[in-house]
DNA sequence: AGGTAGTTTGAACGCACATTCAGTCAAGGG
DNA sequence: CCCTTGACTGAATGTGCGTTCAAACTACCT
């Protein structure tokens, strides 16, 4: 039944979607609806939060296979900059509900939840190379960087940006830690702090 | 009557804004849309090329003010980034109509003329540092931080964050430009390429 | 004054929607 | 074999929407 929400804001639009496309979607009747979901605001609500679970699930496999703090970053790149995440099916339904965040109390929560987990997992793995003030600025940049390949990408309508998106955020990433590294070596002598991660604050 | 209609959209989202609210903010008749603008859809597409022609006469003017190729740049990042469109008001507008890209021909043509619109002024002016190859990368790069510093912005609902946007993509610029000269200076000797600005290619 | 073209009105229309609810159906327990 | 519980149906309801259009109003010209 959320699929077949998502399914069919993605394919009319937000304001397109009624009750009874979503019914003749998913093979039910329209009043089943409200006996799940209570009305069409609560199936919308859990239809977001189920995109967002399966972005968190996203991240976190990758976040689990990686090693290094470096490895970690880029989980939340290639996580976020997935292919799943791309795909015009889950991407416009995405962009709909961003359109209805600021109309909407439900929606606002999650984008919050979205938006705050994206930072702290990437503070987290920043920390290793620099202090955390640093840290939470490059993490913003970051993350800012990622939703905004995402954002242009999705209005394009190009499917197939996704691994130029992920290139572009993973030299970004590399060129800060690497001028990082050229600051340390000119200041009083020190290793490159992502060679020794981890061993400090 | 647009700008009824940008304020009904702020204030109310997309699905919840009828003709009828638009008409009692604008103080006429509901069928002097009809006379117009055709219909809801046709007042909704001038809505949104009222709100790109206002942010083009922003770029505009300031790229007139500009002299140096790395002021241009500038120009368009402060445009894009500037207290105008970060103003709730405007941006959630923006944002809504973003979320009905996917589902509306007409306003996917407005939000193609926007893109490649900010890409071509990024890429005139980076040409005066690099080819047109990295120029083109570049400005992909820095146009995406821009939407994305702006999404994440809007999405959060913080107006005061404005500043600390622009300095996030100057920062960024000045970063590769900075490597572009470190580069240089390694390679047979050359002065920094935006010392001598559009000398070459 | 009369006429004309350009504006503006707002009630009427018909349609599409979300919601409701009385009722059907299937399964399991007593 | 009946009763209960939970899942599910879909027609009925009423509300709210965009659009239409005949009529009214205004300003300008002749």
């Amino acid at each position: 039944m959320i699929e077949a929400t998502i399914e069919a804001i993605a394919e009319l639009g937000f304001s397109a979607t009624t009750i009874a496309e979503i019914a003749r979607r998913a093979e039910v009747s329209t009043g089943l609806v409200a006996f799940y979901f209570r009305d069409k605001d609560g199936l919308l609500e859990a239809t977001l939060r189920h995109l967002s679970s399966d972005l968190a699930r996203a991240v976190v496999s990758r976040l689990r296979a990686a090693g290094s703090p470096r490895e970690r970053i880029q989980a939340v790149i290639d996580a976020n900059l997935g292919a799943s995440q791309f795909h015009r099916r889950i991407a416009t339904v995405w962009l709909a509900f961003w359109g209805q965040v600021p109309h909407n109390a439900h929606f606002r929560r999650v984008q919050r939840i979205y938006e705050r987990r994206m930072i702290s997992d990437l503070v987290d793995a920043l920390k290793a190379y620099m202090a955390p003030a640093d840290a939470r600025h490059l993490a913003h940049a970051t993350a800012a960087l990622i939703d905004g390949l995402w954002l242009r990408g999705t209005l394009a309508g190009e499917e197939p940006a996704t691994s130029r998106a992920r290139e572009i955020v993973t030299a970004f990433v590399d060129t800060q830690l690497l001028l990082l590294d050229l600051a340390l070596l000119r200041r009083p002598a020190q290793e490159p702090a992502h060679a020794i991660p981890r061993t400090h604050s």
